[in-house]
DNA sequence: GCCCAGGGTTATA
DNA sequence: TATAACCATGGG
């Protein structure tokens, strides 16, 4: 059974605007951390002391949250500072909803736990409790996407570095800098060439303003796509917009629209994720992989997500 | 210097 | 519908 989101059975802790959350189970805070970790490079979070802290843009406010779990049981997630002049509930809410998003607690993990399929065991296994962490914000998803595509993953975590500290918003706390993605209004009023001066290729620049742009002229939403109804119609929509191919278009069914059964087929890291955990010479085929993934049925993306943890 | 990287579009058959 | 060529850039 999912666990949907309700903000009615949340409990906040005065005077530290601490939340506690009671996450389903299983749940492991360590594996979480771990991908989140996975590179130095990161901008959009920082992982201190076993806690994450992240910067929110929240309408025209920011809020900067500290989350962490000392028993698994229970994900507390702490306001650090908020820009605005009063924490309403709303805002509360908000935070608690990004962070239910974020770590995709409304997923119930059982039943992919039980399937029966040797390449699942093996992963489920070595990470347990992880869940598949999320891109809640659309613009951000489908901009790493794009960003994504065709290099190496480290060079990605550059190039949204420089997106983002070139373009994004920030807060400065405690003598640290906290970034947050730029806006599609931000992204939307540049030229390519903007973005070909941070070595984004011309492609790529071209790409993610025509999806900032889409976004400004509001032909393009999450909670449009949402409203769609069915994964298969949102990934139809997706396709139609330049730049966003199978892998992308799954992608961002992936970690921000939320199918379990999300599978970016031609995506190299799973390739070579399962290359490994079977021990092959060569990266299987797709033929392969499709055959591979007939065990995983309803759960690509969870499986996907899972074997990309082999490899980093 | 070479192959590879969390692909997509366009041209061609 | 299916396959090939081209794209452009840094990492290792």
């Amino acid at each position: 059974m999912p666990n949907p989101f309700n903000p009615s059975v949340l409990k906040w802790h005065e005077p530290t605007s601490t939340l506690s959350i009671a996450v389903p189970q299983p749940f492991g805070y360590e594996p979480n951390i771990g991908y989140l970790s996975r590179s130095t490079n990161e901008c959009l979070f920082a992982v201190d002391n076993s806690s994450i802290y992240k910067l929110l843009p929240l309408g025209d406010n920011l809020a900067l949250i500290a989350v962490n779990s000392e028993d698994d049981l229970v994900l507390h997630v702490r306001i650090v500072h908020y820009s605005g002049t009063s924490l309403t509930s709303e805002v509360r809410e908000d935070i608690a909803r990004y962070v239910w998003e974020w770590f995709d607690l409304e997923t119930d993990l059982a039943p992919f736990y039980a399937m029966e399929d040797p390449i699942l065991r093996q992963v489920t296994e070595a990470f347990r409790g992880l869940r598949l962490m999320g891109i809640p914000d659309l613009f951000e998803a489908m901009s790493w996407g794009i960003i994504g595509q065709q290099i190496n993953l480290a060079f990605a975590y550059t190039l949204k570095r420089r997106l983002v500290e070139t373009f994004g918003t920030s807060l400065e706390w405690g003598g640290q800098t906290y970034w947050a993605f730029p806006t599609p209004e931000r992204i939307a009023a540049l030229t390519p060439e903007d973005l070909t001066l941070l070595q984004f290729t011309g492609k790529k620049a071209e790409y993610l303003l025509g999806v900032a742009k889409l976004m400004t002229q509001g032909e393009l939403s999450k909670k449009g796509l949402l409203a769609t109804g069915d994964f298969a119609a949102m990934e139809q929509e997706l396709l139609r917009i330049r730049g966003i191919g199978p892998w992308t278009a799954n992608y961002v069914l992936m970690r921000c629209l939320r199918n379990p059964a999300a599978f970016p087929l031609a995506d190299v890291g799973l390739h070579n994720a399962l290359k490994h955990v079977l021990g092959l010479d060569a990266k299987p085929s797709l033929a392969q992989i499709r055959q591979l993934a007939e065990g995983w049925q309803g759960w690509e993306a969870y499986a996907t997500f899972y074997l990309w943890r082999v490899l980093y």
